[in-house]
DNA sequence: CGCCAGGCCTGCACGC
DNA sequence: TGCGTGCAGGCCTGGC
């Protein structure tokens, strides 16, 4: 369920419930996760303070001592706040429960999320080192999308989506900055030209933010940490809105698939 | 019942 | 040969 904006908005809200707290207890109720969650990690965790929580593209960062706990929420993932003593329901995997009053609580029905112990420094794990630019970082920029994108014939949507190139762009929002920018999303990567990349970049970051400032999007169950839905749903220009009128020109809305993902645009405002 | 869903890793085929 | 790229498959459950 969530991208860049829901994980964000999943790190705000916990940050300042767990910054400085120390780890009582951890119960996992299910280590089958899309890799095993670690045998030892409450022997690992418990008595550790959280220093930071921090993000990695969609990979939330606990930082503890010298080590991290690094979360990441799948397709279905959620983390957010209970309180001590409240019934766990099913798929509810893993409790982290602070000395603070607080514990932390993973819901993730199809078990795509991933939750993991790194010693040493987590960006040096081998999922995250490979991760391209932060969105919001200068290195993410109209030379280094012109760059990476010069060798790629496939279609532009699916190189925006490759965390590789930049990270955090999932499948929604990747039709959303398309849309802003007036691309075509089928368009092969490499024929994207020096205009049009400082165009992708920058609507890449103002979908991402405009989102981030609603609090996410709330498809199916999606909330934040204290429960709350985001409401960027609302604001989708072109997303899950096939048949409908494009909000600019009025032409239908038409989806297409594209390296298996449901994609979305305007065949008017988006022509090339 | 079948189909679809917000992620992303792996393995394979292919071309340079 | 080695590397990058592109694609399919797989991991799971729930909702329509």
């Amino acid at each position: 369920m969530p991208e860049l904006p829901e994980v964000e908005t999943t790190r705000r809200g916990l940050e300042p419930l767990v910054r400085g707290a120390t780890i009582g207890s951890v119960v996992v109720r299910n280590r089958a996760m899309r890799q095993p969650v670690p045998r030892d990690l409450a022997r690992i965790l418990t008595g550790r303070r959280i220093d930071a929580l921090e993000r990695r593209g969609k990979y939330l960062l606990f930082r503890a001592g010298d080590g991290t706990l690094i979360v990441h929420l799948g397709m279905s993932g959620r983390l957010w706040v209970v309180t001590p003593g409240t019934a766990p329901a099913t798929h509810d995997h893993f409790d982290l429960a602070l000395d603070n009053g607080h514990v932390v609580r993973l819901r993730d029905p199809r078990r795509f999320g991933l939750v993991l112990w790194q010693r040493g420094d987590p960006l040096a794990h081998k999922l995250l080192r490979a991760i391209g630019p932060e969105p919001f970082s200068n290195a993410f920029n109209a030379e280094w999308l012109y760059r990476e994108t010069r060798s790629r014939s496939g279609a532009i949507k699916n190189a925006i989506m490759d965390s590789h190139l930049v990270a955090g762009v999932g499948n929604i929002y990747a039709s959303e900055a398309l849309f802003r920018a007036g691309i075509n999303p089928k368009l092969p990567a490499r024929r994207l030209g020096p205009a049009r990349c400082v165009a992708l970049v920058e609507t890449v970051r103002a979908t991402l933010a405009d989102a981030i400032a609603a609090g996410g999007s709330s498809l199916r169950d999606y909330v934040n940490s204290k429960g709350e839905a985001g409401y960027f749903q609302n604001n989708f220009s072109v997303y899950d809105r096939a048949g409908k009128p494009c909000l600019t020109c009025g032409t239908t809305i038409r989806s297409l698939v594209l390296g298996q993902r449901s994609t979305f645009y305007c065949p008017r405002c988006q022509a090339r």
